[in-house]
DNA sequence: GCCAACGTTGGC
DNA sequence: GCCAACGTTGGC
């Protein structure tokens, strides 16, 4: 039985890891979030194959940037558990980590960004969690119709 | 740079 | 377990 394909949107701040720098690198280790929420989306829930679009928060212009998809699911982010690593968190332990990350490859950077104007003006991606009053989880749910209206408003096919 | 919204901490 | 104080996020 295989399970139906999800769908989440990733924030970054570019300033410190960019659409451009995933492009070069291709798969990475998505690190380093360090909310119980979002940790508890990487644990459970994003599966191998379930879609991510690509956020710049912080940064101009504020955007979807890109795409990606999962290859690795949640697994212990070590780097809570190294006392030199910026992200590193006393109260996470070897045998009980607290903090979990997924893996990810780079599917596409879109041609231009699509910007929270454009998003809020679009009736297909108006609802969008990250457009709504607060909202500040860096891991968040997308609906299969707002990543294919994603699509749509930026001009490309899915990957 | 401001500040609203939200999450976490710690005293009680 | 409550909640005030504090810290952070992130849009504007």
């Amino acid at each position: 039985m295989t399970q139906p394909r999800q769908y989440w949107l990733f924030k970054s701040e570019p300033e410190e890891y960019s659409i451009d720098a995933f492009a070069k690198d291709k798969r990475i280790h998505w690190f380093g979030i360090r909310n119980y929420q979002a940790r508890n989306f990487l644990r459970d829930t994003v599966r191998v194959d379930d879609r991510v679009l690509f956020y710049h928060s912080n940064a101009e212009p504020m955007a979807i940037v890109g795409t990606a998809k999962v290859v690795k699911s949640g697994y212990p982010d070590h780097t809570a558990l190294d006392p030199k690593a910026p992200y590193y968190d006393p109260k996470s332990k070897p045998d009980q980590p607290t903090w979990y990350m997924v893996d990810i490859e780079f599917l596409q950077k879109f041609p231009e960004p699509l910007t929270r104007d454009q998003l809020r003006d679009n009736a297909g991606t108006a609802d969008m969690v990250l457009l709504r009053k607060g909202s500040r989880l860096s891991i968040q749910p997308v609906t299969e119709s707002e990543w294919q209206a994603v699509h749509k408003l930026a001009g490309v096919k899915e990957k």
